[in-house]
DNA sequence: GATGAATGAGACTTCATTCAT
DNA sequence: AATGAATGAAGTCTCATTCAT
């Protein structure tokens, strides 16, 4: 009855499309985006959105949460690189990088959502040990300064996407602002 | 139509109550509020809403020219200031203060618009050559490194402010961001 | 602010339209029937009649309210009649009368909501306080039974309401179903 | 395709379990369920659901019938009875208290379809026979009036059924309007 | 100038029905 | 025969904007 079958592959595939398109049409004209929009983008009728996300928030969500996943691998890969200190930057470099689109990871809920969104879902606590990982070890090696911790690190990440956001196709400028911010988590004196 | 004269005092009266409820509604809930809620708050009909604004999109820029304006203002004061470098970091500061709200200054636009906002309207101008006025001040007293230009610290501003309002009420977080950066921003070496 | 002034006449007529035309679409076709279809036979924007009735359930219930209501009216004014066993029945034949149409007194909500309707809202007490008057004075005269209270009559003047919507047009067959009711109410022996 | 093989074992055990599921679904729910809730009732896919009831109203008629003949089997039994009286009165009563559901008899189809559902299919007349028999036996033995007809006597069970159903849970309330009716069907005089 | 009622496009969501697997 | 994913028409409701009063 409730069985665990996996999903038909046709499903599988039409899932996939639909979470492709709705980050194209999110990244690129906000989650206000009609639904309508990211069926016809995917392909599919819009029933069949709604069939697999049954709200457009859930749709919202499952998007978010892929891209919390993308950054977990990266993570991922860096908690155990050679330089700690190398390791964090880039990781902050990383998602600043993926955050130049109209979805930044934690735009697309308010603010107050946005924390829950990194709390509450297992997804969101595991990115959130992983940088408190990577934070950790950064210190320990006397790379980033002792008295900040996950959640201002979380914080200063969500500000310099949004700086970079604002800065549009300056790139120059972002890495200045950046190399601010960077030099500000350094270990100093 | 266009014929010179001074609005009415009623006229100008509502005006300013319609930009008031729209702070104050916008500030709370966001811009996607309705019209007619900022009307009902103003205490007049959602007619006199578009008489005064067009569109809402012209409402919700009116609003933020208003903020430009504050901050223009404070920055005035802070533009003759004895320690250079203290009126700065206090601009910053009183920046990211004032963004404790739903309508950050360029939030409430797309990333796009927002840029526009500042370098198209003479408000946005005004409020950039003063930016740049107190930061070079500050950079020549040596109290802020020579390598930063207005466009990264209206983008760290901007930043700040979003890192801000993600960590909500904890206002040690915030402290604690914001020395980062500003740690960053002084002069090293 | 919250002023009680009466509603523009405009507003008030079609207020008025809609109530109209609602019921003459619930009563045809059922309360199933899409509010577009009777705002089109009110000869509004589909709009006006949400702007009145903020949701489907609120106009099906204005429109019950005022069915409730000219029963009221016309048992006001049997309530005084010279005859009260005949002022009784013929109260009851008027309900019936009343009721063939697709838009029951009481088979637009669920049952169970039906019976809600009678005893939450205003209205409804004051239908049933009528009926109540009703039916003991034509007790008192010895017209009908003693041993039958109000719930037990108005179970009837629904079910009664139902059968003769079941006969639909045989008017025969709905004056004997109803002289069987009737018989079985007056007192006996 | 018309081929008159009998339907396979497992076909025809489907068939029984959606016609089980959608009673208990419509009788529970009302039949604006959706079908797709019956098909996981009988634990079967929708499209199997489809296959056996090619609409939805067929579906809806099946399970009526299905009443229909429930009932003209409990009647069969009342046909033969010693008391002709007892048995037209103990039918009625089992009509009314089938009805304690949302899925009425008649109620599922609109009215006109109601009776045209009792005279049209072969099921409906076999009812309708079966009335006729235990009313004129019953009238034949003096316990029922002479001047009703199978017409009268059906609506009467359609309307206590809807009285029934309006009371609810009260089954004293429905005790007390059955006996008025049944008061009033009785020989008088 | 002010009012607020009217408008209607468009958003989200449901569900009967079809059809590829 | 059975499955359940896909479909899209249709329904309810919102809200920026217009316009008669």
């Amino acid at each position: 009855m409730t069985d665990g079958r996996p999903p038909r592959a046709d499903a599988r595939r039409n899932r996939a499309r639909i979470l492709e398109a709705a980050h194209a049409v999110f990244s690129s004209r906000g989650v206000s985006a009609p639904t309508e929009d990211i069926a016809r983008t995917a392909g599919v009728g819009i029933g069949t959105v709604f069939r697999h996300f049954p709200t457009k928030e859930a749709l919202i969500e499952a998007v978010i949460l892929i891209r919390l996943e993308r950054l977990r691998e990266q993570g991922e890969l860096l908690a155990g690189a050679d330089d700690p200190g190398a390791a964090f930057f880039e990781f902050l470099s990383s998602v600043v990088d993926s955050s130049r689109t109209k979805l930044t990871l934690v735009d697309a809920l308010g603010p107050a959502d946005a924390v829950a969104a990194l709390s509450d879902t297992p997804e969101g606590q595991d990115l959130r040990r992983l940088v408190d990982r990577i934070l950790r070890r950064a210190q320990r090696a006397g790379a980033v300064r002792a008295d900040v911790g996950v959640n201002e690190v979380i914080g200063l990440m969500v500000g310099c996407s949004r700086a970079a956001q604002y800065a549009g196709h300056d790139q120059r400028a972002v890495q200045r602002m950046l190399s601010v911010v960077y030099d500000g988590l350094r270990a100093h004196r």
